[in-house]
DNA sequence: TCTGGGGTCCTAGGACCC
DNA sequence: TCTGGGGTCCTAGGACCC
C-alpha cells in the first residue's frame, strides 16, 4: 500500500484572474471584484492586495483608495467564472488520475503511486504551465500526505516567490517547519471560534496543535478537530471524493438592489428566486417536496423598524416544475407578508429530495400524473442554456426594479454569443 | 447611505416509544 | 414525598468552508 499523496491546485485571486484574462490593458495593475450587488470585496490581484485593499470589506470604506489609485472594479461576473472554472478543472482532470472539484477555484488530486515514476515538484510545475496555456489562469500547487497538509502547502506556495508557486511538503521535518509558523485560523477547519477557544487553552500555531492528543481534543471540542490534528500529524483521515455527493439543499437568496416596499415587487422577487431554486434542482434530476421562504429587513439599520420571517410547507407530491414550487412560494409569502416595512433580502429553500419515481403517490390524489410538465421544463431549461436569452414566468416580473447591482459587470464573453470578444 | 450567497457536518437535547 | 432505563429519530443551533 502506498503513502497517499496529495495535490492541492488552487486558482491565484480566481475572480480577478478571470477578468483580466479578456483585459490584457489590466496586466500587472490593480483589480478587484466585488460581491453580489456590488457590496464587498471578494477578490483582489496581487497588484490590489499589496495596497492593503483587505477581503471581504465594503466597498464604500475602500472607495477612497480605490480612487487613488486607479483601481479597476468589477461586479461578480458569475457565468464567466463558472465557465472558466470548467476549464480548469477539465486540464485537471486530464493530467492526473483522480480529481475531486472542491470548489469553483480549487480541486485535490490524488497523487498516490505517481513520485515512483516522476518527480513531484516537476509535474507540479508541468500543472501550472498547462493550465496557464490552455487556461489562461494562475494556479498554485500544493503537495503533502494529507489533505489539510496540502492546503498548508499551497498556502506557502502562493505565500512565499521562492517557491515558484509550487511546495512540496511530503518531507516530516518540513512540515513541522510550517506549522511552527502557520496561526491557527489558516489551518483547513480551524475558524475563528476554534481559534479563540484554543488560543484560551494556550495553543497558538499549529505546531501546538499537532502536538496535543486527538483523543483529547475530540473530548473538548468534536471529532472534526480530532482529525485535523491526525492530519496535521501526516495520518490521513479525510480521503478523495471524486464523486459529488447529491445536494440535500437547494438556497436561492438575494439582498434586492433596493429596499422592498410593496407587496407586488416582493412576489415577484420570491417567485423569481422559486424558478431559479427549482432550475437547480432540475440539474441536479431530483424531487423537492419541502419548500421554505424567508425575508427581512434590514439587520444592520437602527431606524427601520425590523421584521424577518419564515414559512414552509410540504408539496402533496415532490416537484421540481417551476410552476408548483412558484405556487407554492406565493402561498407562503400571503402568510408572512407584513405591510409598512423596507425589506432587504429574501430567499427561496428546497429540503427533502427525491429521485424520480421513489415517491409515494399521494392518498387523496392517485396517479396524478403530469405527462406535459417534463416536457415543458425541459423545453424552458434548453432555451435557458442555449446562450441566446431567457424565458420566463410572468410572474418574475419584467423590469425587476428590485434587481441585483451591478455597476460594474464586465461582458460574459464565454458564454453568451453577443458578448464575443472581437479582435479587430 | 452603502455590509454576499450557498453549502456541509456535528452535537445536544427534546419527543417519543417500549 | 415518591415518580426507570434505554433506544431512536428529529430539529435547532453552532461551527466550518469557499
Amino acid at each position: 500500500m502506498n503513502t497517499p499523496c496529495y495535490a492541492l491546485v488552487d486558482c491565484n485571486s480566481f475572480y480577478a484572474s478571470c477578468e483580466k484574462l479578456f483585459r490584457p490593458d489590466l496586466k500587472d495593475r490593480p483589480v478587484v471584484v466585488l460581491s453580489n450587488n456590488d457590496g464587498c470585496v471578494v477578490a483582489r490581484s496581487a497588484e490590489a492586495r499589496r495596497l492593503r485593499i483587505g477581503m471581504g470589506v465594503p466597498l464604500y470604506q475602500v472607495r477612497d483608495l480605490i480612487q487613488r489609485n486607479e483601481v479597476t472594479v468589477f461586479s461578480s461576473n458569475y457565468a464567466l467564472y463558472a465557465d472558466l472554472s470548467a476549464r480548469v478543472m477539465r486540464t485537471l482532470e486530464e493530467m492526473a488520475p483522480a480529481v475531486e472539484i472542491y470548489s469553483i477555484d480549487e480541486a485535490f488530486l490524488d497523487l498516490g503511486g505517481i513520485e515512483t515514476s516522476r518527480d513531484l515538484l516537476d509535474f507540479g510545475q508541468e500543472i501550472r504551465r498547462t493550465v496557464d496555456r490552455w487556461v489562461g489562469v494562475p494556479v498554485s500547487v500544493g503537495i503533502a500526505p494529507t489533505k489539510t497538509l496540502a492546503k498548508l502547502a499551497n498556502h506557502a506556495a502562493k505565500r512565499y516567490g521562492r517557491t515558484e508557486g509550487v511546495v512540496d511538503l511530503r518531507d516530516p521535518a518540513r512540515q513541522r517547519r510550517l506549522l511552527a509558523i502557520t496561526p491557527l485560523k489558516e489551518i483547513w477547519g480551524i475558524g475563528s471560534r476554534l481559534s479563540a477557544r484554543l488560543e484560551a487553552m494556550g495553543i497558538h500555531n499549529a505546531l501546538q496543535l499537532a502536538n496535543t492528543d486527538p483523543r483529547l481534543m475530540r473530548k473538548a471540542f468534536s471529532v472534526v478537530v480530532e482529525r485535523t490534528v491526525r492530519e496535521l500529524n501526516g495520518e490521513a483521515c479525510i480521503g478523495l471524493d471524486e464523486i459529488p455527493a447529491a445536494k440535500q439543499q437547494i438556497i436561492c437568496s438575494r439582498t434586492f438592489g433596493t429596499r422592498i416596499t410593496d407587496y407586488r415587487d416582493m412576489r415577484e422577487a420570491i417567485s423569481d428566486y422559486a424558478s431559479r431554486a427549482a432550475e437547480k434542482l432540475r440539474e441536479e434530476q431530483r424531487y423537492a417536496r419541502v419548500v421554505t421562504i424567508y425575508l427581512r429587513t434590514n439587520p444592520h439599520s437602527d431606524r427601520d423598524p425590523q421584521y424577518s420571517n419564515a414559512a414552509s410547507t410540504e408539496l402533496s407530491l415532490p416537484s421540481n416544475d417551476s410552476r408548483e414550487i412558484i405556487a407554492a412560494c406565493q402561498g407562503l409569502l400571503r402568510a408572512v407578508y407584513r405591510d409598512g416595512y423596507r425589506y432587504m433580502k429574501a430567499g427561496v429553500m428546497l429540503n427533502d429530495f427525491y429521485e424520480a419515481g421513489v415517491f409515494q403517490a399521494d392518498l387523496f390524489n392517485p396517479g396524478q400524473e403530469r405527462p406535459h410538465a417534463k416536457a415543458l421544463m425541459n423545453t424552458l431549461d434548453q432555451i435557458n442554456h442555449s446562450g441566446l436569452g431567457r424565458v420566463f414566468f410572468a410572474g418574475q416580473g419584467i423590469r425587476k426594479e428590485w434587481g441585483m447591482q451591478r455597476a460594474h459587470l464586465s461582458p460574459r464573453y464565454t458564454t453568451s454569443w453577443k458578448d464575443l470578444p472581437l479582435v479587430r
